[in-house]
DNA sequence: GCATATTGTTCGCGCGCCGAACAATATGTC
DNA sequence: GACATATTGTTCGGCGCGCGAACAATATGC
């Protein structure tokens, strides 16, 4: 029931029945891989005359390949399908406040090579650097194979559709034009994202589909939480390309003053700063980043927090539980407000879900409004898995797997 | 960037460009009548030719029908199409806690008929009276004119797809399907909705276009806050078809107990029965049914203490204000999660919109993460055109106009 | 009366889905 | 090895539909 836009429609042509097949297609071959033409046919229900020309089209536009013939009970064998992934290639680029995270990878998420360096906060030195490391990693690629862009997650707002940096004050970089920088110093496509948009981007382009459902919220527990929505297999970005903050919702006005000026957001009472603060007994409306400097040298972290919490330290464990609890009260906010098919959490202190899982759900319970609510499936992703770089990644893989816009 | 849902989508067929094409174009005459064909061949940059056949197929399933010929200063006079809504009614209902609104509309939401009377708790006797009232009021139709369906709006919770309300605390109805109840009775199609997304629905189906958007928030503030999401001109249903509410976000997590069962939610900071108790200094927490049935019976709404305010009442404006810095504190936090291209505001406090108006910008900006955020459209929605009834009125009128679904 | 301009219709063309026939390729069975 | 059977993948006529161009209908100005 989506009402039609009538000051920005495309209408349909002769071609677009085609192109709108040919996608479907696309996207069924790559989440069946190997698949036979014959099963494709089935699966898209259409016959397999029509297939096999969308087939030989994808062919001869390089998108899939066939592979080896697959074994048959009887009869002809089928000879298998594969989306051309290995070959197309994105270098992603995740900047936070200490390192630098680069990564080269396919067009399927597969990791090719990864770089991690201490973040250079002048802009233009750390884009010369940037280049210089970009141009040394696609050096020894192999033949046949390209780079297609570059994607790059920045902690704080961007507008997406300029490239331009709004404000993240990790970084101290405000109104800073990063894509055209990058772009021209190494030659690429370049797109931007926030880290919790982008978060989402990886769930949506680059994980298996058992997913099983196209609109969710992910969450991204770190030195702040960022939060992304996708809804109906779409990113929600909004009018200004800022959408999806859910960070900064109040928990209590008059709470700690939060990294983003107001006082007591979500973020404030579960992120990883805030439950450091609450174990060391900090002052979170008083921690300036020279604190946040010193915590990084000392470099103690929510891991190590967890660690002492499973080794018998009360005071950690009840910390860390804490920060459950607010972590369940947001979730709750946000499933009463999407009603998503899921969430998915990530973060350090998703190490610790056997030790809060119980404390999130009876949080969540407190303040959902329905039961169907409180049963939002919530599912944790390995943070071993560099669900920013894989979000960059996407930001250049998705274009290609995306729905043909009509009507 | 829409992903494709592969367990779930539509191929196109030999017709689906026709289907898709002819909806676009019933959609332009719907928003530029009276038009021409060769101006709508013009609007929507296809020969005047296919539109021909597309205008005939309009005019054979009588979804539109040709008017007077139009004046040109030269050559042919063009013969104007117009949409067919006339003829086609619904019958709106909108039950409250005190009150149940009957009305009956045409598909362009034209109000033909009215009824306003008290609510019957008992959801038998409630039905075979409505279904009683609906009778008499479609007997005195004109030949031709047909009711297509009707539309139920309830306060509360209610799952959409089964027609069923989960909780109305106003009403005292839990889990009532009173979709197939009234169905039965009427023998008419029911759609039943709540009342924060029907008026989103009111919104964006049945108001001009001069929005100019199609994504947008509608935030109604009554006894509670109602609050529906349209995303790229859907309304956002979620999994469970409750999503939507923003109502029930928290504020203060120790704040005042809210109807809901939470406490601090932002209608409880917000709502016209949370002015109203600033004003008299109840306890909110402890203010139980009997409390509000009292209060109906006294009568003082806040249209009452917004006279209050404007005759000189300093604590009738500083409740009021109060309730504005309230409600702009809470659209900072949608507009960061949302980022739309308005929201719309309606409820009894808009009428006090120049007494508020900058202590809820103020508030907004309090919160907001960007400038661009804090900078978007308020639009005030006039309390008289019933936003509830036209909703339910929507729900009906809608599935003729929305985009065929495509991949 | 004729040139000109605009609306609305008709028709041939080529693209693309559909169904059916057909070729290619495998496995049993006698 | 011959033949029936089953499955994959291709080809072809039929028909729906957008596209462009030609044409009919209808108005104005000179």
């Amino acid at each position: 029931m989506r009402k039609i836009n009538t000051t920005n429609f495309s209408i349909a042509t002769r071609t677009t029945a085609r192109d709108i097949n040919r996608r479907i297609a696309l996207n069924v071959i790559r989440e069946s891989q190997p698949i036979s033409r014959a099963d494709l046919a089935r699966h898209m229900k259409m016959t397999r005359g029509v297939v096999s020309v969308l087939v030989q089209e994808l062919l001869e536009q390089e998108l899939i390949f066939e592979g080896a013939t697959g074994e048959a009970a009887r009869g002809r064998k089928p000879t298998f399908l594969h989306v051309r992934t290995q070959d197309r290639l994105a270098v992603a680029v995740d900047i936070r406040f200490t390192k630098t995270y680069l990564m080269l990878c396919d067009f399927s998420g597969r990791q090719l090579g990864i770089e991690i360096y201490d973040t250079v906060f002048s802009v233009p030195e750390f884009t010369r650097d940037l280049a210089r490391r970009i141009k040394k990693m696609l050096e020894g690629l192999g033949p046949g194979a390209v780079c297609e862009g570059i994607g790059v997650v920045v902690p704080g707002m961007v507008d997406q559709r300029t490239g331009k940096v709004l404000n993240a004050p990790a970084l101290g970089w405000r109104g800073v034009d990063i894509r055209s920088k990058i772009a021209a110093a190494t030659d690429l496509p370049v797109h931007v994202e926030n880290s919790g948009r982008a978060c989402a981007l990886a769930q949506l382009w680059l994980e298996k589909a058992e997913t099983a459902g196209q609109s969710f919220v992910y969450v991204s527990v770190s030195d702040g939480v960022g939060t992304g929505i996708v809804m109906n297999g779409e990113l929600i970005r909004g009018r200004d390309h800022i959408a999806g903050e859910f960070g900064h919702m109040p928990i209590d006005l008059d709470g700690p003053r939060c990294m983003c000026g107001a006082n007591g957001c979500w973020e404030a009472y579960t992120s990883n700063l805030a439950t450091l603060a609450r174990y060391f007994g900090w002052n979170l409306s008083q921690l300036s980043p020279k604190h946040m400097k010193q915590m990084e040298k000392n470099s103690f972290t929510v891991l190590d927090l967890i660690t002492r919490a499973r080794t018998g330290d009360a005071k950690a464990l009840s910390a860390i539980r804490a920060s459950g609890r607010f972590l369940g009260l947001g979730l709750a906010t946000i499933v009463n407000i999407i009603n998503p098919d899921a969430v998915y959490l990530a973060g350090e202190i998703t190490n610790a879900w056997d030790l809060i899982e119980e404390t999130v759900r009876s949080a969540m319970v407190e303040r959902t409004l329905t039961e169907a609510a409180a049963r939002t499936p919530l599912r944790i992703t390995p943070a071993q898995e560099y669900p920013r770089l894989r979000g960059a990644a996407a930001l250049i893989a998705a274009p290609t797997f995306a729905a043909p816009r009509v009507a």
